[in-house]
DNA sequence: CGCGATCCTTGACCGAAATCAAACCTGCCG
DNA sequence: CGGCAGGTTTGATTTCGGTCAAGGATCGCG
């Protein structure tokens, strides 16, 4: 059970206020949880990177909109299907408990950036943050926080992770190169020159 | 199992980076979960009212402090109870699951707020999922929306939740009283006198 | 290679919210 | 009742980040 399903960067998973039928498993990729208000105005309130678990299990409704990153793999259920398994199989639903509960603390660390740090306090706790996610997965060879990592967003994308305009974040990018704590040797790319200032500058 | 204790407003249940020690359930009171920098600065990561469950079951460490808003009374456990517990009893599990499924939910739709909504904008949020929170639990008579409700909040506790200054927040407060939008007959209590209003501002 | 589309950077300016500072309530306790 | 302390409101000013507006880089594709 659980069909394999290919997503391609851009492309939608799951719509917000969707009624909420499927939930998946990332085998391959990242994807991005978003939720908008009626204007137009983004946030994304989650990244999903392999091994992750995406969708609403138990409602109605998802909260969030779900779009491909990068090119992915995922693992869909139907959630009526998943429901019903899932609590036949307690070891799955204390697993399933247990990364909930990792991704509240981690939401929960991310809230008191997006409401009490500066812009770039919060550039810098970004790209810490991803040094340490883009390693855990496969994506880095060694283990450990990456000196160097590909992010898997645009300038906007940072944008809407961070509640900042994207010309705040390029300013932001631009100072850290300057100041050489980062190289930037493309668009996607960095390199982290000095690390104890990011975490100085995270605060 | 599980003992009663009563927390006075203002004490604290755990702090943040304890070791997760205890892990407990609301039966009556308010209280908020706080995360802090170095430098002072707090933002409210969640608020838990009666019924809910507080602390960090399956985890080394807490990642918010908690803090009592009102007097309450709660049912505490020792965390490894709880867990080995919890492990040999699926329905437990499940039923905490649901619930940090529907917290992460709710958290997701904060880090919105936070993100991307204007001072006016989170006030707005703010009032009225107050007017739904307190209608729930026993703070009011009927179900519903309340007209009427004491908030659980000094003014920089309200700052504290919205990522905004106390301030900032006094001065929206005055606002919707001189629109007439909202009466505000003690420092604690509101009484919302346009609701259509509120939700056009809430954006 | 050259063209266009998209994304990113940079600059000038503006405005919302923060900061700084001073009064003003409100409740408490002698 | 009076005075004090905490919390709150209000005002003046500053600043950070947003907005508006051009350019520039990069990538895909014929």
């Amino acid at each position: 059970m659980g069909r394999r399903r290919s997503v391609s960067a851009g492309e939608p998973l799951i719509w917000e206020d969707d009624d909420s039928l499927l939930v998946a498993n990332v085998i391959e990729g990242v994807l991005k949880l978003t939720t908008s208000t009626a204007d137009g105005r983004e946030q994304i309130v989650g990244v999903a990177y392999p091994s992750d678990f995406i969708g609403r299990p138990f409602g109605q409704t998802s909260a969030a909109s779900v779009v491909a990153l990068t090119d992915a793999r995922v693992c869909v259920f139907a959630r009526n299907d998943f429901d019903r398994f899932a609590r036949e199989h307690p070891e799955l639903e204390h697993k399933l408990l247990e990364r909930t509960l990792a991704e509240l603390d981690r939401t929960r660390a991310w809230m008191m950036l997006l409401g009490r740090k500066s812009a770039p306090e919060k550039i810098a706790t970004f790209l810490l943050d991803m040094s340490e996610r883009l390693a855990d997965n496969g994506c880095m060879t060694h283990t450990g926080p990456a000196r160097h990592f590909t992010l898997p967003f645009s300038r906007q994308q940072v944008a809407d992770l961070l509640g900042l305009t994207i010309e705040t974040v390029s300013r932001q990018f631009t100072k850290l190169k300057a100041d050489g704590v980062v190289a930037l040797p493309s668009r996607r790319d960095v390199e982290i020159l000095d690390r104890a200032m990011l975490e100085t500058l995270a605060g």
